[in-house]
DNA sequence: AAAAATAGGGATATTTTTTGTCCTTAATAG
DNA sequence: CTATTAAGGACAAAAAATATCCCTATTTTT
């Protein structure tokens, strides 16, 4: 069981979109040569999060992407689920219903208890992804990472930027 | 990301073989036909369930697989990762590593931030299945199942283990 | 007005993972 | 000796992930 790439990438991205000026936009073409990721299929995953409206975009030369919210509004769980989806990790068959003992027709009247608790294993996981909102990110980075890197990163991304 | 529904399955035989009596076992094919499970692919589960020392088995007729270890001792978190494996759900690719604006060479001192809060998360969810205990599971369901149907599940266990 | 660049999205292909089956081998109980 | 079992290898089918290609509508630049 692992997340899809696509996951990792929509959060670089978003990482970096976080640092863009307000009401300008980044291209799929410049996040996918900046991460060194496939243009068409990065594409994909940054459409997810325009559907979830996590991002707003514009069309034409100039257009791509820009973030819909504040980086302190936006969670790592936005993102993962609306790459992801939300769908929870363990999926029941309900398999307790194949026992030879049951009577016909008899009916459960709660969750089978081994899906509850990977249920609320699944839910810690989410609860821990939304207390981390992608600002809690940029400044990570902003301390971790060489200041001249830094600086040239940001002027790769607004020489690009529409 | 869903988890493989073997963990499903190895979940509902660990609770079944915690309920057997000290010293007997429970054959594949029986905990295949309790469920409705294809024996074959099932008998897959058993084994890493083996493997990683979580049942002890014996061969022949009589034959089958019985917990080493109480059901106290046993949690969740072991028996998943004995199926599923111990590999973290999110994979760090390193795509910063490809950022155009590295000096040649540059290395990485720490692990990327993005990928240390996603194994945070992971470890919560971990942490949480770590937490339970496969007694707790059969506790529940002690209480939950009607007694008549847990009694003639019982039976049809202890007519099948040798 | 024309040209170029963009996001959106459908169709399709490739690779990997999951799910499942089949068969052989060695061990064990009766 | 026979029947039954777990272990495990080989193989097949189905599903999901990872792309690639192409067309359309929109927008900016020329």
């Amino acid at each position: 069981m692992i997340l899809k790439s696509q996951v990792e990438w929509a959060l670089h991205c978003c990482a970096i979109l976080a640092g863009l000026p307000e009401g300008r936009y980044l291209s799929t073409k410049a996040l996918a040569e900046f991460h060194g990721l496939p243009k068409e299929y990065l594409s994909k995953a940054l459409q997810s999060l325009s559907q979830a409206g996590l991002v707003h975009t514009t069309l034409g030369p100039s257009g791509g992407y820009r973030l819909a919210r504040a980086p302190a509004e936006l969670t790592f769980l936005d993102i993962i689920e609306a790459v992801e989806g939300k769908a929870r990790t363990f999926v029941c068959t309900n398999i307790r219903a194949n026992n030879p003992c049951r009577a016909a027709g008899y009916c459960d009247d709660r969750p089978c208890a081994v899906a509850r608790i990977m249920w609320e294993a699944d839910e810690a996981w989410r609860e821990k992804l939304r207390s981390v909102r992608l600002s809690d990110l940029t400044e990570t980075l902003a301390k971790e990472i060489p200041a001249d890197l830094w600086k040239s990163s940001f002027e790769w991304v607004l020489e690009r930027a529409g």
